[in-house]
DNA sequence: ACACCTAATGAAACCGGTTTCATTCTCACA
DNA sequence: TGTGAGAATGAAACCGGTTTCATTAGGTGT
């Protein structure tokens, strides 16, 4: 039994394949008599409009596609819950495409989904400007945590928070911090990493910039070292992950937090369950999904959308990661700071 | 500049719209120089086959969907980013589906994408076993922890890593332990909760069950009070997640992990990140994906697939959070521990 | 040199809908 | 009663691929 086409339940009924078409897309076209007859033959011989050939004449999917570096990253897989729940709202189905964090598979997997989507949400897109740009002139864009004028965008500002973090910590006594951050080409490590630098020299901290690469657990358990020689006494990550592994790599040499060392993290996903429970800064990640597909949905049905940008205030939420600066030392820990880079910069 | 179709390609490349479509699907058919030239246009024009056009004369999609009960749930995270990456590498693209731990969703989702996929792979799905079996009568299906006799399926068998854990606890001198699952509807849950009854019994342990309803790290730290009432010295937990959330309590209340208190998560997604690292049954999440995946597509190549089964085996990791039970404590903590239910069963 | 088989390619039908445009039918109004 | 506007419906083109079938070219065997 082959599955029911329109043209046989046009048949059945004795009306032309347009009729039936109509009858299931603009049923106020027809007369209700009419409507009727159609959609009972149609339910008897079990028809239900194949979505593929409606997206192949009407050029519209009705599916968008979420691409993103890495869905084990809480921070994305929260983003996804947000963008899915919204997308599912109003009738979009999601694809959903990782990237592994390179900028080649993202430029792939848009190539390949480009057909059978509407538009796309690319979070904390790897992939350079110009390629970007390309995809999106051909398709809706809707990139989240990169600011590309005239490319609809919506973009969590993290800065506040991390200045406030900076000042939190300046206030508990720490003089020397460090920010933890991940490779150039994200836009949020960039943006976090000039707020603590301004809100450090302000206050009259001295910060000291450290790449962990990929962030990972690992990578920020990896960089304890570091910090330790470089002898600050709190470190603000660029994500909770990341935090979480400076956490843990403190106290694998016996080191407590906040005892002896201060955390601060950000997204503020899994902040609330790590131990200590961690002070971090609010980036509303299931909010950034549901308002880029918004954005990227109502740009759809408007005819010229005006391109706007959404700006989601992050903020800081204080927890038990955080304390006052470890009264001095008997003995320097390991070899002498580093000098800083340029101390006028201060003055 | 509109999309270039596959006319266009052939036009400029000076061939027949059947020979570009055969230099991309059968290439052997072509001479070597034709499908080069054909290709090379192909590439200058950025030429891309239309996957919904092709998904209509073929009557394949080349899609999957994964539908799961909660994204953000890091067991099935990693799951899809195996799901994913394996279906990526065959060609496949993959619909996401978030049911949020709902029955009803996962019946509308999988509906509305019948027509649009392949296949499904439902993971630990929430619907009861007829509609699972009326979707899968319509399109292919893999399911993941859940045994339906008759449907591909995936199983991730941590009952011997349970058993291994109870003999470990029972070794650590520990008289008294529970098991905290999940609502009944989990297949996972209640495999493991047999897994720790019966070695339980096997090594003369009392084994109390308590319910968390819905696996979150909130859910485990409510349940401490239970835990401790009932006056167990370890807790075996459905996942990492709330077995995280009981360290989380029992930090609260001021008692140490592995000192005080012994808990054993599952999965081995967070647990080497939590403080202390849990000791937990490996889980092989993101194989368990992978492998569903392969199923469901090695069943849409063969006309008749053998309704094949996969197990695989989850064994036990041994971290931090389990230790030696704590010596008597000098005055039993709160009520006196309710009786089991049925004393009669442990003879 | 001729008949014949195979490999490479092209023309056109087809997948299952939507949509434009033409046609028919009604009914209100002058 | 004639006419024109508007509503209901149908015929056919179209979306962008795949695939069948026919055609042409290039060898091979005798």
């Amino acid at each position: 039994m082959p599955v029911p086409t329109i043209r046989l339940v046009a048949r059945e009924a004795g009306v032309s394949q347009a009729t039936v078409s109509r009858a299931f897309s603009q049923p106020e076209l027809l007369t209700p008599a009419t409507v009727e007859k159609v959609l009972g033959t149609a339910q008897r011989l079990g028809y239900v409009p194949n979505q593929v050939a409606r997206a192949l004449s009407t050029g519209r999917a009705g599916n968008i596609a979420l691409i993103l570096p890495d869905v084990a990253n809480p921070f994305f897989s929260a983003l996804m819950r947000g963008a899915q729940a919204q997308a599912y709202k109003r009738g979009y189905a999601t694809f959903l495409g990782d990237s592994d964090e390179t900028a080649h598979l993202e430029d792939v997997l848009l190539a390949k989904l480009a057909a059978q989507v509407d538009g796309f949400v690319l979070a904390s897109p790897r992939l350079d400007e110009p390629l970007i740009r390309k995809h999106a002139a051909r398709k809706p864009v809707v990139v989240i945590n990169r600011d590309l004028e005239g490319i609809g965008r919506v973009l969590v500002d993290t800065g506040p928070g991390f200045t406030a973090a900076v000042v939190l910590l300046a206030g508990l006594g720490h003089r020397a911090i460090a920010y933890v951050g991940a490779p150039r080409t994200s836009w949020s490590s960039q943006q976090r990493a000039r707020a603590v630098t301004a809100a450090g020299a302000a206050h009259g901290l001295s910060v000291v910039q450290i790449d962990a690469g990929r962030p990972s657990h690992e990578a920020g358990r990896d960089c304890v070292a570091g910090l330790l020689e470089a002898g600050v006494t709190a470190a603000l990550a660029v994500d909770d992950v990341v935090a979480q592994g400076i956490m843990a790599g403190l106290a694998e040499r016996g080191l407590s937090v906040p005892g002896d060392f201060s955390v601060v993290g950000c997204d503020d996903i899994i902040a609330a369950t790590t131990y200590p429970p961690l002070t971090s800064v609010n980036a509303h990640c299931a909010l950034a999904g549901a308002n880029a597909v918004d954005l990227l949905l109502n740009g759809l049905a408007n005819p010229t959308p005006p391109v706007e940008g959404h700006v989601i205030k992050g903020e800081l939420v204080i927890r038990g990661s955080t304390g006052p600066a470890p009264a001095p030392a008997p003995a320097p820990r390991g070899r002498k700071a580093p000098a800083e880079p340029d101390p006028s910069s201060r003055k």
